[in-house]
RNA sequence: GGGCGCUUAGCUCAGUUGGGAGAGCACCAGCUCGACAAGCUGGGGGUCACUGGUUCGAGCCCAGUAGCGCCCACCA
């Protein structure tokens, strides 16, 4: 073994001999349990930074203990589509070459996204293999590749004909500069300075006008009411007579309806059906029409008459010279507030009346929820749990059709009679009348409709392969807490409808990882760190230790201190490793532990392993490295390995064998969260024929957890720190004690020298509160008895070490 | 407006059924002793956000206050 350990080429070494061995290859055909991990195919064009980095340790050390347990082990490994974020990388990139995705034509663009994907696409599964994530790479798939378009489209199909899918003409979000609809979850509300405008709608009998406040002047074209509240004292009396909307000098009715806010603005509110959701709602129960004067590119449309082609704002600006020519602007302020942004180009959102496919939620959700509430599936943290419910119950019909060119188009068609034929593949003629003349529809679908057939699409559904048999149902999703309504509600139906299965059983949501400086890491805003600058700089076990320790609560702030600690743990594991194998020899002897050190060194291995599983069970992982560290550190260099020392060197075949064993524990407790390391240090091991990546994990060992050698040590533990702290040597235990004492510290020979006087201070204070605790008689009577015991042995061990002193 | 969460050492954070305030980094002092200077040993440093309550005992439980973060929502 070199001196000094250095992660880069060790860990590019396993992480290849790994996938050659095939070690990370699930197995079909296998006769184990199966485990998988049904791990978020990232987007194509993206690239890892820490924040996917944490989950994939997490999913990951989940998984190499599930592997070492024996399970038959698949986390699946591929890549999204992702709809809109890659025609946008795409379109950039045409840009620069000074030409457009219009220029080109839809055929010749999506060859264009095909090229650039086989080219650029794919950095992610060069970042997974340099974290060590064990993800089967033999069988990577795409969202977009052939069986995969063929499962969408049965699921389309299946939904049709369910009759779950229609098309409706419905307010939407339209994002101008993509020039498609979105859905409510692809927006981001910003905060935007604009002027409230306030103007005096005239009524029609000419008995005065109503004030109303807007943010959206041009908008006015389109009222079609006014509204107020029904409740509303000072408009009573006007709910049913007429105002004049200015600029265009339209009738329209003054209407009653509770969506109205009382406190904003006025107290009324223009009502425009076409341009707004709430408006467009009351639009609907009240009959009204639907006007629409803005168009698709964000300027005003032909229906805007002598305003049509401006921008809103030139349209506005005209709009509000002709109220104030008249005197209708009572006042203009300054107003902050949330507007709707397309979350790719933070476009304005306008809300546009247009025709889309919708899916119904209604059938799809109800059997979700009961499987979520009957748990099912369990989100962890249990609050997320309640989240993911309560979200689905609200989950409105989902508009599932984009008017982009990159996805799963559509599989209908058109005749010109207007008849609609869904089918997987194209037909031949129209399903209702057999015209020949069809037309597909030009739409693509919102890519988590195909999202959320992951975990049965990557298995080759929908044919019946042995991959599905094998590995439908899985076992876990990680996720960060935004995509639970995207994405994992969105599986768990879809799942249920087919199969009628979920298709896990545990959701563990995430810690969202934020820069140094406390604003998200996200590529956007450039605060995304690529896991793999700190790989080169600590090493991959270093990062995912670190991240594994940064995972616990809900938002953490990125530091390296974490990873450093890591990267200190992989030095000393190397170290002590080497201490024992330089002095180990070629047999493998039997194991005896024949001291108290060694007795208590097993014991506290077979504890770390209880609180490594119970963390694991319970997917609360930042217990682990704080276990693993102190083991590792304390326990088994600073103590054991220090007391066994002379043993080694001297050749005690016992010790050397005791040592061995031990450091195997170690290395099996530590692989999951450090694989690379340990598997280097493994190879060193006489007589390993296994990997350890699928060595068995340590079974309970409960006879080693000795009580005596426990106590024995807590003395030794204890000498040696007021040794060290004071130079006074306690010579008042026993002789077990005082032999592994010297072990450690080396045998002083002048004993009970040193600070004695402020050690005997800090002995009687501790002894004079045991006392005080003791002599409480509500203490003795209510504290649980393992803590009145534990008080009365140190008081004991303080009384002896003061006597001692004496 | 609704939901979730956070506030502990200079910094990043642990602290799981209430029982002596912790780790890493940073800082200071000492140490090359046959695994480890990418190290070891020791040390300084905290009104556990604030107020009240429950309890023999509260960082932990309860109520409230303040500040911060994230997600959601149709106040134009």
């Amino acid at each position: 073994m070199d001196t000094l350990y250095k992660p880069q080429g060790v860990e590019n070494r396993w992480q290849q001999t790994w996938e050659e061995e095939g070690l990370y290859s699930a197995d079909p055909d296998s006769s184990r349990q199966s485990w998988v991990y049904c791990f978020p195919p990232p987007n194509v064009t993206g690239n890892l930074h820490l924040g996917h980095a944490l989950q994939i340790s997490l999913g990951d050390v989940l998984a190499r203990w599930k592997r070492m347990q024996g399970f038959n082990v698949l986390v699946q490994a591929g890549y999204d589509h992702a709809g809109i974020s890659t025609q946008n990388v795409v379109e950039k990139a045409l840009e620069r070459e000074g030409t457009s995705r219009q220029a080109l034509g839809r055929e010749a663009f999506v060859e264009r996204v095909w090229e650039w994907l086989h080219e650029y696409g794919g950095n992610i599964v060069h970042q997974f293999r340099s974290m060590g994530a064990s993800m089967d790479y033999r069988r990577i798939r795409f969202t977009m590749d052939e069986g995969y378009v063929r499962a969408v489209m049965r699921w389309f199909v299946h939904l049709y004909e369910r009759g779950w899918i229609y098309r409706d003409n419905r307010i939407i979000n339209w994002c101008p500069h993509h020039e498609t609809s979105l859905s409510d979850l692809e927006l981001e509300d910003v905060d935007m300075d604009d002027a409230l405008t306030t103007i005096q709608y005239p009524l029609a009998d000419g008995s005065g006008h109503v004030s109303i406040a807007t943010v959206r002047p041009a908008t006015i074209l389109a009222d079609t009411a006014v509204a107020v509240h029904p409740a509303d004292e000072r408009y009573r009396d006007l709910v049913g007579k007429e105002v004049i909307v200015p600029f265009v000098e339209r009738r329209v009715p003054v209407i009653a309806d509770e969506r109205v806010e009382m406190e904003f603005g006025t107290g009324a509110l223009k009502v425009t059906p076409g341009h707004d959701p709430t408006d467009f709602a009351i639009g609907r129960d009240h009959g009204l029409p639907e006007l629409t004067v803005i168009g698709p590119d964000g300027r005003m449309n032909d229906a805007a008459g002598e305003l049509a082609g401006l921008t809103q704002d030139d349209a506005a600006k005209r709009i509000l010279e002709w109220a104030a020519g008249r005197g209708q602007i009572e006042k203009r302020e300054s107003y902050r507030h949330a507007v709707p942004t397309c979350e790719r180009c933070h476009s304005r959102i306008e809300p546009l009346i247009s025709l889309q496919w919708w899916c119904r939620m209604d059938d799809l959700k109800q059997p979700a929820i009961a499987a979520l509430n009957e748990r099912k599936v369990a989100f962890h943290p249990e609050s997320q749990h309640r989240f993911a419910i309560s979200s689905l119950e609200g989950a409105p019909d989902w508009n599932i059709s984009r008017q982009i060119w990159w996805g799963h188009q559509l599989p209908i068609w058109y005749c010109p009679d207007g008849h609609v034929t869904v089918v997987e593949t194209a037909p031949d003629a129209c399903a209702e009348c057999g015209s020949t003349d069809l037309t597909r529809d030009p739409d693509v679908l919102d890519t988590w409709f195909s999202s959320e057939l992951w975990p049965f699409a990557t298995l080759g559904w929908p044919d019946e392969t042995p991959d599905l048999a094998a590995f439908y149902p899985g076992n876990l999703q990680t996720t960060a807490r935004e995509i639970i309504r995207l994405w994992e509600n969105r599986m768990i139906f879809a799942g249920l409808e087919l199969f009628g299965e979920v298709p896990f059983t545990d959701v563990i949501i995430h810690s969202t990882l934020l820069a140094p400086d406390g604003r998200r890491m996200s590529k956007s805003l450039g605060t995304g760190i690529d896991p793999v600058e700190e790989i080169n700089k600590q090493g991959a076990d270093a990062l995912r230790y670190g991240l594994l320790k940064m995972s616990s609560t809900q938002d953490v702030r990125f530091s390296t201190g974490a990873i450093n600690e890591g990267r200190k743990l992989a030095i000393k594991l190397w170290n002590v490793s080497r201490l024992i194998l330089a002095n180990a020899g070629d047999e493998v002897p039997d194991a005896r532990p024949d001291s108290v050190e060694e007795q208590w060194i097993l014991g506290r291995l077979d504890g770390t392993r209880e609180t490594v599983e119970k963390a694991l069970d319970g997917f609360s992982f930042g217990a682990i490295p704080i276990a693993l560290y102190d083991l590792t550190f304390e326990d088994f260099c600073d103590f054991y390995a220090e007391a066994i020392k002379s043993r080694l060197y001297a050749g005690d075949a016992n010790a050397r064998a005791t040592a061995l064993a031990a450091l195997e524990q170690l290395l099996k407790l530590l692989h999951p969260v450090m694989p690379h390391v340990t598997e280097e240090i493994w190879s060193y091991l006489p007589g390993r024929e296994t990997r350890l990546i699928v060595a068995p994990w340590p079974t309970a060992q409960p006879t080693w957890r000795d009580r005596q050698a426990a106590e024995t040590m807590d003395r030794v533990r204890s000498a040696v720190k007021t040794f060290r702290r004071s130079g006074v040597l306690v010579t008042a235990y026993d002789a077990e004690t005082v032999r592994i004492f010297e072990l450690i510290v080396g045998a002083p020979t002048d004993g009970g020298q040193g600070d004695v006087e402020a050690e005997r201070t800090r002995l009687q204070k501790e002894i004079d509160r045991g006392e005080k605790m003791l002599a409480n008689e509500k203490f003795v009577a209510n504290a649980k008895p393992e803590v009145v015991e534990s008080e009365r042995q140190k008081l004991e061990r303080y009384r002896a070490e003061l006597d001692a002193l004496a």
